[in-house]
DNA sequence: CTATCGATTGTCT
DNA sequence: GACAATCGATAGA
C-alpha cells in the first residue's frame, strides 16, 4: 500500500478509480478523483508546508482532511511528499442506511457524489487528518483490473484550471459532474 | 437542463 | 481582510 502511494499523484489518481474504500464499514467504490502536486498553483501544498496542509508533507498512504468553505470536509490520500489525491465521488455500496441518515437524502446518487457529500456520508472529519489509510477506521483495496477511465479538468478551482488532472469511471451515474 | 447566489469559518497575507 | 479543491435552493429556459 505504501509503495502504491509513493508515486506521482496523477498516476495514483487514475489507478484509484475502481478501488473499494470504507470508513468504519461505510463506503463503496471510488469513481472520481483529482490530483494535486506541490508544483501546481491549485494545490494547498503549493508554497510549502503550513499548519493546515502538514499531512500532505507526511508519509504516503495517509489521509489529508481539510475544511472547505468553512463547512464541508474534504478527504485526500497523500502520495509523494507535497502531493495528494482528492477523493471526489464514490459509488455507495456498504452502509446505505447510515449514509442516508447522515446526509438526510434518499437518492443514492446524492449520497457520495462530491467531496463534501462523500465526507458527510462516510463520517470523515478533521479527526481523521494524518491517519494511516492502512489502519482502522479505514479500509482500502485497489481495483484488481483497470476500468475504462475519463480524464478532464478539475472542478471548483481558479488556478491551473486547465490541467487534465481529474479522473472518473466511464459511464458511472455517481460522478459529481459530467466530464 | 443551466445559471446564480448565499451560507459559513478556517487559513493565510 | 480576502478568499476558498462545496452544496443546496431557487429562478428561468
Amino acid at each position: 500500500m505504501q509503495a502504491f502511494f509513493a508515486r506521482h499523484a496523477v498516476e495514483v489518481a487514475g489507478e484509484l478509480i475502481g478501488a473499494a474504500f470504507q470508513v468504519a464499514g461505510v463506503g463503496g467504490v471510488i469513481v472520481e478523483t483529482e490530483a494535486y502536486t506541490d508544483d501546481d498553483a491549485a494545490s494547498h501544498s503549493h508554497g510549502g508546508m503550513t499548519q493546515r496542509n502538514r499531512a500532505m508533507f507526511g508519509p504516503p498512504a495517509h489521509a489529508y482532511v481539510y475544511r472547505s468553505y468553512g463547512l464541508h470536509w474534504c478527504l485526500n490520500f497523500v502520495c509523494l511528499p507535497g502531493s495528494a489525491v482528492l477523493i471526489r465521488a464514490i459509488m455507495p455500496v456498504e452502509g446505505l442506511e447510515t449514509m442516508r441518515l447522515r446526509r438526510g437524502v434518499l437518492d443514492a446518487r446524492l449520497l457520495c457524489s462530491g467531496p463534501g457529500r462523500l465526507s458527510q456520508a462516510l463520517g470523515v472529519t478533521g479527526a481523521l487528518d494524518g491517519l494511516a489509510l492502512t489502519q482502522a477506521p479505514f479500509s482500502l483495496a485497489i481495483a484488481p483490473t483497470r476500468p475504462p477511465l475519463l480524464c478532464g479538468r478539475r472542478i471548483g478551482i481558479t488556478k491551473a484550471a486547465d490541467l487534465p488532472r481529474r479522473f472518473g469511471l466511464q459511464g458511472s451515474p455517481f460522478l459529481s459532474k459530467p466530464f
